[in-house]
DNA sequence: GATGAATGAGTCTTCATTCAT
DNA sequence: CATGAATGAAGACTCATTCAT
């Protein structure tokens, strides 16, 4: 009938008004990154990037409150992403080491595929505003729990040592993630080609030591 | 004499300027520190630090360039008051390990002392602008190549196991001396009340790793 | 059709809003020109001229890189004006001497109709920087060439005395225009009714000096 | 007697104090012009001017006002010795003609001699300031008079011919010289060597005009 | 929905002038 | 008198945000 039809079209029209929409506020996005990632947040202007996009100053505001906005979206989406690679690892289950080793392969393989996310989180992301500290906060406590409940079930079930300090042991080992992906990713000054490869390394320090034999 | 009594309140009133002169510098590198800890870098303004200080607008002009050049004073200073703490590690002495450890000791106790500068460097230098990021690569680059130092003439010595690579192994070390100091100085998520006990769980983890037994 | 009334819309827009631009910048020359002429270019600020516009001081920065960029455009636009009022005089036509007295007619009632700018230019912009201070020695430049060229080929053709020091006298004409411009126009001290006038009795005193008979 | 001693002790105390006192004055006069000839009026600070002299703020203070009282001091004191310059000429005399290119050649030595305080005058002066302004306008007025008055008993005694717009033609002459000179001894785009030239050129000019015979 | 001109609060910076030592 | 640190008014400039078209 008429109504249905045009109720149609309406959808149809409305559908497509929303999914271009959600193209451009993608795009915005994405173009945001780059920007952020080549000039720093600090240093990049609402200018800056509705330049690099090719859009206008109002169009920007339509789709987002203000550069934290973009910033906060971009940061919190890529958090999520990358706790989104982390499955509780089952210490009763065959092979709880290898389950860690391939949860922190898959967050090195997304950190390797997003370099501008990447540092954002790492180097923008660090003092820059309440709200992202907040949220930066909020990643440190997941991982900061994480670890110790890895670190606490792994001694009951007679994996690892019963260290005294859990908490000071599990931001060494937070620490020695950041600093490596940050190294590596980041800043280019370590070199590492395979995941694996400084998955390997990083384990092997924490697990066994420096100590000799 | 005439004379000498005129020349010595002459140098009197120079040295009495000079010193002021210092004094005055000093206060406000104290005070900019303060409002840098308690507002962040990136959200202070000239305004700030002349009100915190009780001084003029022209009169901070004087002492600085502007804010970046208290703000880079304040890392420099304290970058080098740092390295100063580090002494060489004679890896053929009689403890090297406690040398180290004493290192790590004394480093932890000048950021223990000077929490809102820890800050600045932990939280607030990180991205900020050029000039300090290069000056804080520098201070990575100093740790690195003093870290993979050690780890090879430790090595050498029979002292420590030698690892594949020593570059991700001394990123990872210095990764976890940073982020537990941050944790315990900055953040104050780490109740660490004595820097020995932090000391050793960090060595403790570094030197015989999660392995049991 | 649709898509042409709505090209037609975005084309009837963008011109719209060029125009508006381009009003909204004469506008802001000419309340600054005005502005400049009464309380002289180097005691007028930004504040002075916007507040004189009626415009917020973003406006006025949207259209203009500063006092500066105004100020040599207002310049650099009468000299232009000025110096399209004079044509090349062929010294073998009918009448060179009314050729020559034509133009200095023009540039009278050029500077006659624009007082503020001849203001500008008179007292405003000498010595007042580099750039503007370049551009008069341009128009110096100029007129002197101009000047020398009209003696030389005056004197081959036989219609003046054919002078020593044609540099010299140059200048001493050029002195002898912007005098009396400047008194006329600018101080109005000389009051000159009529622009003919003012020709009649320089070329009176320079065709013929004050020699009796 | 002991009174008189003391007053005499005193009287050269004093004395001797006013002679510092104006040597210093008379230093940072000179100085400044020196200054201002090089950066010219409007750019320069009292931080140039206090430096050049190496003497302390303070100290300038207690000689002058400000930069302006500097500045019209060199305008007032040089603008006096140029009219110092300028005797009456009589036209009765054996002379007048070469009066008057004595006049002009003495004027003319003064600048030569002091280009900086030229340039403060010609270039520097103009659109300064209010007061610098009614300075310039009383010279003008000065020499307007002189030569509207040398016009007029000149033509009483049948030297010169009796020019209608007397007005007009004395600014005239204003012009030339102050355009020649400007030219001559400012910019220097006129290369004089001697004074005596550009006088005979002027004159010419003046009294025979341009045409032919 | 898109556009971009207009806005004005917020910062930075200079520099003439004062005044305690 | 000389000194130079302290002052703060004045001005320049930027940039996030709004809103009429």
């Amino acid at each position: 009938m008429n109504t249905t039809s045009e109720n149609n079209e309406v959808d149809g029209r409305t559908r497509r008004a929303r999914e271009r929409r959600e193209r451009r506020r993608a795009q915005l996005l994405k173009v945001a990154s780059e920007v952020f990632g080549r000039r720093g947040y600090r240093s990049t202007s609402v200018n800056d990037v509705i330049e690099a996009a090719g859009v206008a100053r109002g169009t920007f505001y339509q789709y987002f409150e203000g550069l934290d906005a973009v910033f906060h979206t971009l940061i919190d989406d890529f958090v999520a992403t990358l706790i989104a690679q982390v499955e509780p690892v089952n210490v009763e289950g065959p092979d709880p080491i290898g389950a860690m080793r391939e949860n922190l392969t898959r967050v090195v393989r997304v950190l390797h595929a997003h370099p501008n996310e990447a540092t954002l989180l790492f180097r923008e992301a660090i003092g820059a505003d309440d709200t992202v500290d907040a949220r930066l906060a909020e990643l440190d406590a997941f991982m900061h729990a994480m670890v110790v409940g890895a670190l606490t079930r792994g001694a009951a079930a007679g994996y690892v040592r019963d260290v005294a300090r859990k908490d000071i042991v599990a931001s060494a080992i937070i620490g020695t993630l950041r600093e490596v992906l940050f190294q590596a990713v980041v800043t280019k000054r370590l070199s590492v080609e395979d995941p694996d490869v400084m998955a390997q390394a990083i384990f092997e320090l924490g697990y066994r030591g420096l100590a000799v034999g």
